[in-house]
DNA sequence: TCGCTAATGTTTACAGTGGTAACATGGCGC
DNA sequence: GCGCCATGTTACCACTGTAAACATTAGCGA
């Protein structure tokens, strides 16, 4: 028998059979793995194993290791949301909007792993017409875009706008962090490539 | 033992015992196979066993998986440039500019799976400075840039504009994908999103 | 033409993964 | 006080990437 199968190391702390809030636990410490390994390296087992549990546990909160990073990506983007508020309070009008931008790249430099996975599993959030649903990040963009382009701009100029904005921060975060340009340099010129 | 080791279904047409060009072979199978499902679900064994040939086979051409992948991006990214530059040929200034853009993302819209290959598995092309080498897509587009912003431009500026370039065209295409936006609406509007 | 060697394939084996099924535990409502 | 059922656990399974040992043969020098 394999040294490692479903019966990891328990937790000795606590003979507690049952965990307490082990759907929380696994997400926390799932986020926590995303911080120092890639998304293709997060294995569930790991994660149970840090938590205490066994691997199979997992399953009694997720279906499918694919619901837990549904989960995670959904903490991300809160995450990255609440960022850009916060930095657009900081400003007032283009300024402001330029802010989200900045915030949104920021983000992505600084949870790499996140950033990703929140794009590699979010699929379909979309409707046509509408750019995003409520709380998305894009939707604080929308709302500048609209001020920015004006009241009256069609919808389509509107969306034209807002995906084009959201182009140039979402790929200068990706070639950042697909290492195709160099990152001491691009870092230095993103106040200037979002404007 | 399962059904399923090592041991394959051999090709029956030839019970040569060597291939002859099993790299090529690996290489092709990979790309056809990566048309129809995301590179996550590419294993090594698959594209052996396509191959008629046993799973351990492939370590006699490649030291590892991510190597095959290498070559795969390598592959790809050869399409991508001479996609950008057949497009770029049909036009001229400004216009063949804009056209290697629209055929970045043209590109990434019709091998989605290979186009993140690209960029998943080749970091470290480009040093400080230099936007990048010989070859590369993003080369072409520094061309045109210079031409754009004109001879006497910074480095920096040079820079800066291609960059801004890059981003768009990386980022839309990466959105798109990702389904972060609505696809055919978006389609429709690559090339004025792309001026 | 023979035979040796290096290149190329094959078999076997192993640790790790996501996932299912059957069983164990114990907290909470009656 | 007790029983149910949500939550955990143990056993498996198929599959993956990869290492080690063995097999085959292409091709080159004698």
């Amino acid at each position: 028998m394999a040294r490692n199968d479903n019966s990891v190391n328990m937790k000795k702390t606590k003979d507690s059979y049952h965990h307490g809030d082990l759907r929380a636990a696994l997400i926390s410490e799932a986020l926590k793995l995303l911080e120092k390994q890639d998304l293709e390296h997060l294995s569930l087992r790991e994660v149970a194993r840090n938590v205490g549990v066994s691997a199979t546990a997992v399953y009694r909160h997720f279906p499918a290791k694919d619901d837990l990073l549904k989960a995670l990506a959904d903490h991300g983007l809160a995450m990255l949301g609440a960022q850009q508020k916060e930095a657009a309070a900081k400003a007032r009008g283009r300024l402001a909007f330029a802010q989200t931008g900045r915030a949104y790249v920021r983000f992505a430099l600084a949870n790499p792993n996140l950033f990703r996975l929140i794009f590699a599993h979010m699929p379909a959030r979309t409707k046509p017409g509408a750019m995003s649903p409520e709380g998305l990040p894009a939707r604080l963009m929308q709302d500048f875009i609209t001020m920015d382009v004006g009241p009256k701009a069609s919808t389509e100029q509107v969306f034209l706008s807002a995906l084009r904005a959201w182009s140039i921060v979402h790929g200068l975060s990706m070639l950042i962090l697909d290492e195709q340009v160099d990152r001491k340099v691009a870092e230095g010129l993103i106040d200037r490539v979002i404007a």
